[in-house]
DNA sequence: TGTACATCAGTGAACGCGCGTTCACTGATGTAC
DNA sequence: TGTACATCAGTGAACGCGCGTTCACTGATGTAC
């Protein structure tokens, strides 16, 4: 609420308390959005911000640095979405039991091939080769739940053993399972021969394969 | 056999009758093999072949060009490799029907798995987005019977429903499904969280996760 | 309440890098007579 | 069989580009007395 915040035109002309983050950590995200990891280029976020290229080092060690913010805020924005799938789930004609776990799992599957879908540059930037791939966890991958994506798909998949329809042997590493077929629709979906398919035959597929996958576990 | 091939060093000063092509295409694949599509540098590709960097304009449109260039040679050899999978089943100890149909799938799976571990550089470029993915066929994508990974896994499933393993009813579309699912898992097995996992425990989730597709086609 | 000072977020200028690509050329090879 | 010529694969030199990153700096902000 400064005396120049009102209005339109830089707000100020400098950035302090840590905005300048913020601001570069969006830029970074909206340039994910649009051209995946690759455009992430850090000289362009400080444009965006408004700012000179070397002040970025005030805040991220590095472009990768930077990138791997970028990646946790589109993992979050990956949980939301799942969450939100799961969220439209129809509780009272599902009694809480066997058909409501799987549409629990479902969402799960559903809501990831949405976001792969919607948003291909951050999923793209999300999945990235990192060399940072080990901190899997941490709170700025997660989505309001507080579980990132493969953690609610782990929840998923002990409700099903809960409800009796997986078979509790069949259980460990089947998240990497599931997640292989669903995460490799969505490549194939966006980066693949199966790019240019109209968005009801993907959903079909969609179906099918979360289908086969409860099926076949 | 020019007077100075049999000895090191420059076996010409000069390239031609297309050698030089051929000499590109050979570094562009080290090059990828190596280090996956971003690393198919067509300055380096030249340098390799002991050419001037310009020279490349002879043979190749752009770098765009020698990459799809590329792409074909690592698709080529992964269907080799699925051959090859394929090459190893006892067919004595299957006699024609169910088991061997099984075998011939399974080893589709297993042997584009088995690729994307061993040469992660090539697969990686074998599947990168490019412009030019409308163009499926040609030969030069092919392994030794002549088909591409996707034929060979559309073969397999032919098989499946000729044997009446899988309902005609599920063939329509099957190769997506059954592709998303293995592709996925070398996706996450090479770049993703599953990078670390050892070999055999690879294999044993490649083989749950091709059993998981058998059985939910 | 006022002044001196330390902090540190953002500036200004510059670097080296290696890339893809274009231009006008040259000189060895293959062909026509 | 020999010579003149056309072809065209590879050369030499140069471009602009935009990137990530480093350096010494400045000047507004917050703090100590």
């Amino acid at each position: 609420m400064t005396e120049q915040e009102t209005t339109a035109g830089p707000a100020r002309a400098t950035y302090r308390h840590g905005d300048l983050r913020r601001a570069l950590l969006e830029a970074g995200i909206a340039l994910a959005r649009d051209g995946g990891p690759d455009a992430v280029i850090l000289r362009e976020a400080t444009r965006r911000a408004g700012v000179v290229p070397n002040a970025a080092y005030r805040h991220f060690a590095n472009r990768q640095d930077l990138l791997d913010a970028v990646r946790a805020a589109a993992l979050a924005e990956l949980a939301t979405g799942i969450e939100h799938e799961q969220a439209m789930i129809d509780a009272a004609s599902m009694p809480d039991g066997v058909s409501r776990s799987r549409a629990v799992l479902r969402a799960v599957g559903v809501g990831y091939l949405h976001f792969a879908r919607r948003q291909p540059g951050l999923f793209r930037t999300a999945f990235a080769p990192s060399e940072n791939v080990r901190s899997a966890g941490g709170p700025e991958k997660a989505g309001a739940s507080g579980l990132n994506p493969f953690e609610l798909l782990g929840a998923a998949l002990d409700r099903m053993v809960a409800a009796g329809i997986i078979d509790a042997a069949q259980r460990p590493g089947a998240e990497y399972l599931a997640w292989a077929a669903v995460h490799g629709l969505a490549v194939l979906v966006i980066d693949g021969p199966l790019r240019d398919l109209p968005d009801d035959q993907v959903d079909a597929l969609g179906q099918r394969l979360v289908a086969m996958v409860e099926k076949g576990l």
